[in-house]
DNA sequence: ACCGATTATATAACTGGTTAGTTTAACTAA
DNA sequence: TTAGTTAAACTAACCAGTTATATAATCGGT
């Protein structure tokens, strides 16, 4: 039988499947033998590859986290204005994380449990503090040259990222409170707005 | 015996009980068990006043959602300026939400969930419409009075709420990524740098 | 005031389904 | 020979929900 190899390693079919899994219930919601079924392997094969359902999670949390890390830091490598580095990092929000949704969700019950659970795990990501000391670098510098104004630079970070990361957190519930319906339109004035207001809302007159 | 009659009734016992286990833990986590044993009362009685876990949850849910969006629309009755509305949005989202943050919890895991569960308890809860309207009509009267730049108003306002939002979801991540250490006063600086970067993107120059 | 019936509150023990994790025994390909 | 793989049955714990039972409070009727 074996209709050959299957594409895929066992290992990488229960990775797959059980992020699917943990994004749709959670870690408490998860249930083993519904990873094996979406993975099409027998139950005995996830014991085999992990330790334990939390095991398994914590490999998918880590990987999953460093991989979003590494993909945007790698974005922004070569000099940038202040505002490219924005527009680059809103896109990232807006279209990256929205392909691919399921990290997101992981992220959000991670968030409402405390986030324990993302600082044991992975302590101090590579490339994170570089990519915020280096925007903090951009704007201290305008500020020097008084082309932007004298603001809270921690402050005005803080709102940039919660505006890029709102519409990733509340897409759906956005959608349905303004009655969106071309969605993708609607991300990429999205990333404009977010860039036009904050530059704005910088600039010295 | 009965050392009186213990200050609060016991379904009351038993809803903050369930506030704190939901919040913890999820529905999906959530022990019935340990429900009634922070509650100080036998699981028969969980029972007797609720149908389910589920019927459990859905109640608080709702009620939470529906006091909350009461209590903000509350604070905003009187004629105001965009402004003040905006401060009034910002200071509700930072402070109040953060004394309370069970709710908080329960709703980002919501969201992973994808937010049906939301929509379908409270298909429209009252207020929430009436304030958002309101937004909007200041930020329009505003542009046609020139004293506001021509953007989208939507996004605008999208973009505020998640400024707004943002550390109210995101608020222990950000204690550590920013190392804050006076987190009372950066909440005050915090809702000021958010209106002041709104109003400085928004007005005309 | 008194009676019976209903209702609210409470407990401990139980039931039956679910679920993470194991075991056994066989099979395949390198 | 070894690492990977499968199926199926098993177990031990867990957990939502039930039942049987009991006591106190409430209330309508007389």
């Amino acid at each position: 039988m074996a209709i050959s190899k299957d594409l895929k390693s066992s290992k990488e079919r229960i990775l797959t499947a059980a992020l699917d899994e943990f994004a749709e219930r959670g870690l408490a919601g998860a249930r083993v033998d519904h990873i094996a079924a979406r993975a099409g392997i027998n139950k005995a094969m996830i014991y085999y590859h992990f330790d334990s359902k939390e095991a398994l999670y914590d490999d998918i949390l880590r990987a999953q986290l460093e991989a979003g890390v590494a993909d945007l830091t790698e974005l922004v490598t070569e000099p940038m204005t202040l505002e490219d580095v924005l527009r680059t990092v809103a896109r990232y929000h807006a279209r990256g994380l929205r392909a691919n949704d399921k990290i997101g969700r992981i992220f959000l019950r991670e968030l409402a449990a405390g986030g324990e659970r993302i600082q044991w795990i992975t302590p101090n990501l590579a490339g994170k503090e570089e990519l915020r000391t280096r925007i903090v670098g951009l704007v201290e510098e305008g500020k020097l040259s008084g082309k932007y104004r004298d603001i809270d630079t921690r402050q005005a970070i803080i709102s940039f990222v919660g505006m890029s990361m709102f519409y990733l957190i509340l897409g759906p519930m956005v959608n349905q409170v303004w009655g969106i319906e071309d969605e993708d339109e609607f991300i990429e004035q999205r990333i404009e707005a977010i860039v036009d207001l904050f530059m704005r809302g910088l600039e010295a007159r």
